[in-house]
DNA sequence: CCATTAATTTAATATTGTTAAGTTTAAAGT
DNA sequence: ACTTTAAACTTAACAATATTAAATTAATGG
C-alpha cells in the first residue's frame, strides 16, 4: 500500500511526538521503541525515519516540546504576578515544581537526559531556553530592587535559585530524596517555601518592598 | 579453554566494576557494553553473568561504589571541621560539588540514573546513604544551634540544602546551566558561596556563633 | 581416582535501531 | 492530458547488543 492517499494522510511528526511523550510517561525511556511509537501512530517503524533522523532526534523533539510547555507555564505566572517580585519568585518556583512532578519522565528527558549527542546541546542557547531564563533573572532583579537577596550578580543568584528548585525536583523524581513517606507534591511546596523563608530573611532593613 | 587455572584466576567482580566505571567516565553509558567490559577485564561477555545477574546489576554495583566513595569524602570533611558548623556546611558543599564535577558520569549514574528497575531503589534506605544523610542533618542542627538557618525541621532544611548543591551540579554536568563560558569548578564554588552568604544572612541577632 | 560442582568458553537467540529496495500516490512540467 | 520526478510509505534485510544454552575444563571432596 506504499504511499497513502490524501484522505489517509497523517501528521506523523506531530503524532509521533505526542505518542512518544505518552509512552515515555507511561513506561519510561525503554518503552519508547520505534516499533511501539509507529504502532501507536499507525504506521511502520521505518516511516518515522522520513521525519526524524533517528530515535534520538525523536526524543530531542519531545525534549524541545517540553521546554516550550515549561515556558508557557512560566509566562502565565509572570502575567498574574505583575508587580509583586516576591510572589513571582514563589509562584514561579511552585509552577516549576508542579511541572516537574506532573511530568516526571518528560522532565527527566529535559534535564537529566541520557548522554546522547542529540541531547547534549544547552537549551539556554536556544530561543525558548533563553526567554525562560530571562524571566527568572528579571524576577531576581525586581526582588533585589525590593530589598531581597544579596547584591550579587542577578545571573548568579538566578542560577542558584534554579538549582535549588531543580535539585529538589530531580531528587524527588528519581527517588533520591531522603524524606520518605511524604506526598511529593507537598514536599515540593515545602521546599519552595523553605527557600522563600530563606529569601525573606535576607531582606535588608531600609527596604523598599511593601506587601501589595 | 573453559575454566581458568588458579594462576590465571581473576577477580572479575572487582575488575568489572572498575572497568565499567572507567568506560562510563570515558564514553558515557552507551560505551559500557558487556562486550567492552569483558574485553577490558580479559574475559568473555557471558562470563560476567556469573557475577552479575545482568547489565543493570553491573551498573548498580558501580552506582553503589560511587555512594561509598562519596561517603568517604564527606566523612573526611566532618573530621577536619569538628566544632565549626558553618565551615562544615561550606566544605561539605564544596567536597560534594568537587566529587560531582570530577566524576560526572558516575555522579549521573548515582543521581540521574536511567529508569531501570535495578536503579530505582532509594539509596537512603541503605546504610551508606543513611550515614551520608545523617552527616548533613547533624551539620544543620549544629548550625541552627549556632544561630544560623530558620528554625524548621532539620531534615527539611537538609533536603533543601542538598537540593541546592545537587541541582547546581546536575545542571552543570548535563550542560543545562545558563552560565556559559565559565570554568565549571569555579561556578560550582561560587554557587556554594552564594548559598553560604544566604545562610550567613539568616543568623539571628543574639547569636551563639563565634568565628573560630 | 571418580563424581560433582564452579567458572568459563563458544555458539545460538531475541530484541531493537537502522538501512535498502521496491511500490504507490501526489505534484510538476510540457 | 501525459509523462516524469519526487515524496511517503511498505516490507525485507542488516547490524549491534544483551542474554541464554550447550559444551568444556579445572578444582574439590569423598
Amino acid at each position: 500500500m506504499a504511499r497513502p492517499k490524501k484522505e489517509d494522510e497523517k501528521d506523523i511528526p506531530t503524532l509521533a511526538v505526542a505518542v512518544a511523550q505518552r509512552l515515555l510517561e507511561e513506561g519510561g525511556q525503554a518503552q519508547v521503541t520505534m516499533a511501539q511509537v509507529a504502532d501507536a501512530v499507525g504506521c511502520s517503524a521505518p516511516a518515522l525515519y522520513t521525519h526524524f533522523r533517528n530515535r534520538d532526534a525523536l526524543l530531542r523533539a519531545v525534549h524541545d516540546a517540553g521546554f516550550e510547555q515549561l515556558l508557557r507555564d512560566k509566562l502565565a505566572v509572570a502575567v498574574r504576578t505583575q508587580g509583586d517580585s516576591f510572589a513571582r519568585l514563589r509562584e514561579g518556583g511552585l509552577a516549576y515544581m508542579a511541572f516537574a512532578l506532573e511530568n516526571p519522565a518528560l522532565y527527566r528527558l529535559m534535564f537529566n537526559p541520557p548522554p546522547l549527542p542529540e541531547l547534549e546541546g544547552n537549551p539556554f542557547s536556544g530561543d525558548v531556553g533563553l526567554r525562560s531564563l530571562e524571566l527568572l533573572e528579571n524576577a531576581v532583579k525586581a526582588a533585589q530592587a525590593d530589598g531581597f537577596l544579596p547584591d550579587d550578580e542577578p545571573a548568579q543568584i538566578a542560577f542558584t535559585l534554579w538549582s535549588l528548585v531543580h535539585g529538589a525536583a530531580s531528587l524527588m523524581i528519581q527517588n533520591r530524596a531522603p524524606l520518605t513517606g511524604c506526598d511529593p507534591a507537598r514536599t515540593g511546596r515545602e521546599v519552595v517555601d523553605t527557600a522563600m523563608r530563606l529569601i525573606a530573611s535576607t531582606r535588608s532593613k531600609g527596604t523598599r518592598y511593601r506587601t501589595p
